[in-house]
RNA sequence: GGGGCCGUAGCUUAGACUGGUUAGAGCACCCGGCUGAUAACCGGGAGGUCGUCGGUCCAAAUCCGAUCGGCCCCA
């Protein structure tokens, strides 16, 4: 062991933990605390880790106070246990739609059209100034946090480094073939001509009425239909497909003289009145063929049944119309069979196929439609239905399901990697990886890349008329290949969008596809992108790939851990990461999400202020990461309180007295039994500690700290008090100071991590060193289990002992004759640790003994068999039996007499009874004996020890110091006045007293058990 | 509509994967103790239909099924 002679430093008697906060800030500050933690481990193995980048457009919430903490929390014990973390860096997520509403909203304006007008490039400016505004904030309260991550080096996604890392990355993908252009169906708002997405449109639902129809599809060269129901007639022009479930029973039946084909659980909701003429599964429907229904529309492909699982009977008939463009199980139809897409409507919701309808809104063309499909014979019937549809949030207009062009990335085709390699990954909490992540990868989506806005990533794909395809990987390749580059540009739009290329296929100038990318997509490029990959640092990059660690809150598991998976998956053939923790949200102290708009978010800053740092973070370390936790300012203090401030009791205690003794912290011979369950228990500690912190769980490692800080306090320094306080210095005092230094110094390395400000601060107090975020993490080391359990059955036995007595009313002052224990578990630890039992349950003797030895024999007649000998003079019997005289025979022969019957054991019952000089309890169940009688000597010490109780509580009340002497006169009964001679060097030593006839200070009566007592006492001045 | 997690004392929770003495702690509460850690410390007590119902089993907080409630993701 390594100790530095150093004198331990003094604290204030009372633990004020913002105070320490503040003076630990200022001293990492002063002395670049963090920077050299960095440095310390450099050239050592090397630990991973990527921060998951926030977009800073709003000030951080608790949630995200609670991330930060965690990720601090493993950077730190890894650094501690010796690894190097280098990037250790924040990261900036700058582009995308939250971005942009944050301008939007500051300028006052509300679409596309408005910005458009202002101009890209003033828009975009504005974007990236903003991005910037909340990371000072961001920067201000992760640094109060102690989130050490180097802020000044940290990625910004919208750099044209990081850009060019992102491009590259592209171009891997659409080398493989995993970059491709294709249509997604999105919900459209014609009138402002753009998509929306998922939330706008969620928030736009209105219920409404709409007529929706019942129309005969004719079968091909048959005279039977279909009966097709749909809300939307302006589609039907479109028609493609029809679908089935496969799985439903559809009948053929005859209603009106027409002969109709209808799933069978609707035919009576629909028709009424029908015969039934042939039943068949859906899936032998399927393939067959059957007319157009409305002629303007050329189909190459498609006009016959399909199946599809999508096909529910809870309304309409079980038979859907599909028209590809305008739905998106509709499209999922068209891809599996290969078909022909058909747009019958253009991007401003006008019907745009050569036909009656040609030009009208689809509204208005959906009547029109019913009318021509009345008058053709081919409208079976109409019904008003109410339903809830998505209107455009902003303008009000009825959303539209409208095919729009998007780059996709080919995740379906490379689905079996991405899921094998999931398995790979050590999830926390483990259900996550089959669960909710593996779920979602299951599906197998095609990521649609492209977005209809401005400021992003902007897809690096260049098109000429004939649709040949040109993907820079780099600027240095776009360069080369545009016809006219300006003098300046960067990676964002317009400036990129003014560049042009040559075609290399066909000659022609090509354009760059307008769309910026999915942000995701840039925060998940973050692992290579940070290092500027490939251009830049590769060693650095490969060092650092994949990441050991990483953590974020739930919600990212369809966002940054997919999108970190899904490219590293496709780009790089290996995972991103190893190990993810995954946490759950803090919520209100009511267990509701906190909101803005109940104004119930807290500011993680003001949390800081007002109980500090520290209590934040062990409060989000209490329980497990993925457990949602409910915060309350209280819970986080009652924990911290007491957690902290016992340590720093502890270390008050024993630093008072070693600095009497002006003892310096060194190895010293460990002497007593008692010593040496505390190193053991300190081992264990750290072994478990450092087990569940390798295994990402923190809340056992906290757990297992406050355990090991509990019996410090409240076992080992309890019962090593008299050892501190003895005159010299011992050998059993310099081995209990070391002991003690030793658990201390091990508990405060142990929770740095968790609590670096007060870690540092006793570290710093008892060891003189820098600080505990430049040392290292306790080494594991061997300690033997036999005696940390000797020492649990110690404990269990002294807490039987006190438990036994306030049960009896043996009340712990007044000390007893003997303990008996007659448990063979308990046998060694009384002869290794009797004197402190002995001590701790106040006995004069402690003796082990074979329970039967205490245990009494009474008998009682059997009543069941006895009662038919006595009849009614039962009792009478019993009663004789009982006596001392037939008890004794019966007990010595065997065989009794009574009321003339002979009574042998078959008549009689045996009970055990605890000889009555001891007490137990149902509990200990007499393997724990107190002797409960006091001999006149006994008496007279507990009498001895009551006064000495009330002089000490009236020392305390007059407010004298331990050090005070005093004078003293005590008067009252004559018992009392025994016990005070008897004991009165005992007395007077303790109560650091000289007697007195003459006293005139404070006067007191008391009543010991009926005792009366008169004490006076005057503190001895001079 | 589909999927996931959670529900144990007033509060915070352990135990659940692997079924087995009396469901274990801490805070708060009540009673008591200690009085050289004193705005600290120690002990005891009370407080639990383990969300509910059903099943499996000799035995269920634990496994299975349903159901209610909370939270989340997706459609």
């Amino acid at each position: 062991m390594n100790i530095k002679l150093f004198m331990l430093d003094e604290v204030p008697q009372s633990f004020d933990s913002l105070q320490i906060e503040r003076e630990v800030a200022d001293y990492w500050e002063r002395n670049d605390i963090m920077q050299r933690s960095f440095k310390m481990n450099e050239g050592k193995t090397r630990f991973s880790f990527v921060e998951g980048p926030p977009t800073a457009n709003g000030p951080p919430h608790i949630g995200h106070a609670e991330t930060r903490a965690m990720k601090d929390l493993f950077l730190r014990y890894k650094t501690m246990k010796g690894f190097y973390i280098n990037p250790r860096i924040a990261g900036w997520d700058c582009h995308g739609l939250p971005v942009e509403i944050e301008v939007e909203k500051r300028l006052g304006i509300k679409n596309k059209a408005e910005i458009e007008k202002m101009g890209l490039s003033k828009f975009n400016a504005l974007c990236k100034e903003s991005v910037f505004e909340y990371v000072k904030i961001w920067e201000k309260a992760s640094k109060r946090l102690g989130f050490w991550v180097d802020y000044d080096k940290a990625y910004v996604t919208m750099k044209d480094e990081y850009i060019e890392s992102v491009w590259w990355a592209l171009k891997e993908l659409y080398k493989k073939g995993l970059l491709f252009k294709d249509f997604r169906i999105s919900p459209y708002c014609p009138r402002c001509g753009t998509t929306l997405s998922a939330h706008e449109v969620s928030q736009g639902y209105k219920e409404v009425d709409d007529v929706s129809i019942y129309v005969k599809f004719k079968i091909e060269g048959k005279d039977e239909y279909f009966v097709v129901w749909t809300t939307t007639p302006w589609t039907l022009p479109a028609n493609e497909y029809l679908a089935v479930n496969p799985n439903f029973n559809y009948i053929l039946v005859d209603y009106r003289g027409e002969k109709l084909w209808i799933v069978e659980e609707r035919a009576k909701a629909v028709l009424k009145k029908y015969e039934v003429l042939e039943t068949r599964k859906g899936s032998q429907l399927v393939g067959t063929r059957y007319e157009q229904l409305i002629p303007y529309l050329r189909v190459n492909t498609g006009l016959y049944v399909v199946a599809g699982d999508f096909v529910t009977k809870e309304d309409g008939s079980g038979i859907v119309h599909a028209a590809p463009a305008f739905g998106a199980d509709d499209y999922v139809v068209l891809k599996r069979e290969n078909g022909e897409l058909y747009i019958t409507v253009d991007d401003t919701g006008k019907i745009s196929l050569d036909s009656p309808w040609k030009g009208m809104d689809v509204q208005a063309a959906s009547e029109k439609i019913i009318e021509y499909l009345r008058e053709s014979r081919q409208l079976l019937k109409t019904e008003n239905t109410s339903h809830t549809y998505p209107f455009c949030w902003r303008c009000g207009t009825r959303l539209i399901f409208y095919p729009v062009e998007s780059w996709y990335i080919g995740v379906s085709k490379a689905k079996d990697k991405i899921v094998e390699y999931n398995k790979r990954v050590n999830w926390k909490p483990e259900h996550i990886r089959d669960g909710r992540f593996g779920n979602f990868l299951e599906e197998g989506k095609d990521w649609a890349l492209s977005r209809n806005r401005f400021w992003g990533t902007p897809l690096p794909v260049w098109t000429c008329k004939n649709n040949h395809v040109f993907v820079p990987g780099s600027k240095k390749e776009l360069i080369e290949n545009s016809t006219s580059i300006p003098p300046y540009f960067e990676l964002h739009r317009p400036m990129v969008d003014e560049i042009k290329v040559r075609c290399k296929e066909c000659g022609k100038e090509m354009v760059r596809e307008p769309y910026p990318i999915d942000t995701w997509f840039d925060s998940g490029s973050a692992f290579f992108a940070q290092f500027h990959y490939p251009f830049e640092n590769a060693e650095l990059f490969r060092e650092n790939n994949p990441v050991d660690f990483i953590t974020e809150a739930i919600d990212q598991t369809r966002g940054w851990f997919y999108s970190l998976h899904v490219i590293s998956s496709l780009v790089f053939d290996r995972n991103a990461y190893k190990n993810v923790v995954v946490m759950e949200f803090v919520l209100n102290s009511k267990g509701e999400k906190m909101s803005k708009s109940r104004g119930d978010q807290v500011d993680p800053l003001v949390i800081m202020d007002r109980i500090g740092t520290d209590s934040l973070r062990l409060f989000f370390f209490q329980g497990p990461p993925w457990k949602t936790k409910r915060f309350s300012e209280e819970v986080a203090l009652e924990f911290s309180r007491k957690l902290l401030g016992t340590i720093y009791n502890s270390y008050l205690l024993f630093s008072t007295n070693a600095r009497l003794d002006k003892w310096l912290p060194r190895e010293e011979k460990v002497v007593s039994d008692l010593d040496k369950w505390m190193l053991d228990r300190t081992n264990e500690c750290v072994s478990s500690v450092t087990k569940y912190m390798n295994e990402y769980d923190p809340h056992l490692a906290i757990d297992s700290i406050k355990d090991l800080v509990m019996d410090l306090s409240q076992w080992y320094l309890r019962l090593s008090r008299d050892t501190f306080w003895g005159g010299e210095i011992t050998d059993e005092k310099r081995s209990s100071y070391f002991v003690t230094y030793t658990a201390l110094t091990s508990i405060v390395k142990m929770l740095a991590p968790f609590a670096p400000y007060f870690s540092d601060y006793l570290y710093m107090k008892m060891t003189g060193e820098e600080s505990v975020h430049l040392s290292s993490f306790p080494e594991p080391a061997g300690y033997d289990a036999s005696v940390i359990e000797e020492m649990n059955l110690v404990k269990e036995l002294v807490e039987a002992g006190r438990r036994i007595r306030q049960k009896n009313g043996l009340i712990l002052r007044r000390p007893v004759k003997e303990i008996v224990v007659t448990d063979y578990r308990y046998a060694d630890i009384v002869k290794k640790f009797g004197y402190l039992i002995q001590k701790e349950l106040n006995t004069k003797d402690i003796v082990i003994g074979n329970v039967n030895s205490y245990l009494k024999y009474s008998y009682s007649l059997n009543r069941k068999a006895t009662g038919k000998i006595f009849g009614k003079d039962l009792n009478e019997a019993a009663r004789e039996f009982e006596s001392e005289e037939r008890q004794n025979e019966f007990k010595e022969s065997g065989h009794t007499t009574v009321m003339g019957k002979k009574i042998t054991e078959n008549e009689v019952e045996r009970k055990e009874v605890l000889d009555e000089r001891y007490v137990s309890d149902d509990i200990a169940n007499n393997s724990i004996l107190i002797y409960k009688e006091f001999d006149k000597s006994l008496y007279l010490e507990g009498l001895a020890r009551e006064m000495i109780r009330r002089i000490q509580s009236m020392r305390k009340d007059a407010n004298l110091n331990y050090t005070d002497r005093i004078y003293l006169h005590v008067e009252g009964d004559e018992a009392l006045m025994e016990a005070f001679s008897s004991f009165r060097e005992y007395i007077l030593a303790s109560t650091q007293a000289e007697e007195s006839s003459k006293v005139n200070g404070s006067r007191k009566k008391w009543d010991i058990s009926g005792l009366e007592l008169e004490v006076s006492l005057e503190k001895i001045t001079a």
